[in-house]
DNA sequence: TAATTTAACTAACAATTGTTAGTTTACGAT
DNA sequence: ATCGTAAACTAACAATTGTTAGTTAAATTA
């Protein structure tokens, strides 16, 4: 094996290129030229467009699915829970943004209903295992009364689109990101909240 | 003048359709077949598919920039000008979720440099003025010390994708959300913030 | 060395794309 | 009644799309 084999290279590039115009206006042969490469040649390595798609936003949703399950499972307060997804979102992010801009952008291009259905049902069950959190915060008194759906789709949307300008200033350390997101997403930006 | 002319409602069919796969996927056959008429029929109102996308993009664009600007100038506090922004994000995807998903996933796909430069121009600005606002608020103690890209894009990721959950409960009124969204992004989620 | 595998190539396809040309139909104003 | 316009239609185009077939060159294995 390979340190990185050629599937894997296509993919990676593909995902790259995904991102800046989306699944739709990419065509096999930009994927091609990008790997200098005619895009027949591509087909060696893959069935097909869709299976790079399918193999991008899976993987991922996949590793988001068994992170928070392992987090809702454990024992920890509800806002430390949201502070581990915090973290699992940056960490992902600062891996693998390209494919992260896939599964937020792309999964409805997913063909096969099997497909789409997988993903759908990750996707549910993620919101769903986070809606929990914050009505268990609310209830112990850690999280305040608010809408469930704006504190979780407050937080998610934040996260979800971390990929879009965690890289565009410099001034930003990933010690700043992670402390400052934390501080932000769960204490606010005001200096009286009381 | 009729009440919404054919140009307008071709428009507001292909907002929508883009909204749900995108510009690239979305063909001319499909704003027609959407319309009950055929896609050369379309183009007795149009000129072009791209013709759509410029108008819907760059509308919402100034509308941004045009209540931006007014804010920026009033001599309002910094944490009362980003409330004035929430309320803006808020009014504008109420009203027309389908171009604010143009606005945020097709951008890119401005064909003309122009058209393009011109678009980037606004958010920038857009950015930078709220940027603006925020090291005010920090400097003169209204906000935390906090890197502000980290508080600037928070915010406006969750003001930028509400169009994607906004409608999804009903249990979440107009009020609620305006307030419970103002109190989340400005004062967090947690009870004891110090 | 011979055999096999890997990964590139050229050429071509059928389908789909945005768009144009030219025509027809319905309707309000003169 | 006639004219003009708005808005639909059919038919067709050239370009681009994802993909396949068949071939070739280089590297690896036997």
């Amino acid at each position: 094996m390979k340190p990185t084999d050629r599937k894997t290279e296509i993919i990676n590039v593909a995902a790259r290129l995904f991102k800046e115009k989306g699944y739709s206006a990419v065509t096999v042969r930009d994927i091609a030229q990008a790997m200098n490469i005619k895009a027949a040649s591509l087909y060696n390595h893959i069935a097909s467009k869709q299976e790079i798609l399918v193999l991008i936003v899976i993987t991922i949703a996949e590793e988001f699915t068994t992170v928070m399950e392992e987090v809702q499972q454990s024992e920890a307060s509800a806002i430390a829970k949201i502070e581990r997804i915090i973290q699992l979102h940056i960490d992902i992010t600062l891996r693998n943004p390209d494919a992260l801009a896939c599964l937020n952008n792309d999964w409805m291009h997913l063909e096969q209903e099997a497909d789409l259905k997988y993903f759908l049902k990750m996707r549910t069950d993620y919101e769903e295992n986070f809606r929990q959190i914050v009505k268990v915060g609310v209830q112990n008194g850690e999280i305040q009364h608010r809408n469930p759906e704006v504190i979780i789709f407050s937080i998610l949307s934040t996260l979800r689109t971390l990929y879009l300008w965690y890289n565009k200033t410099k001034s930003l350390s990933e010690t700043t990101l992670r402390n400052d997101m934390r501080n932000v997403l769960l204490e606010g930006i005001t200096v009286n909240a009381r």
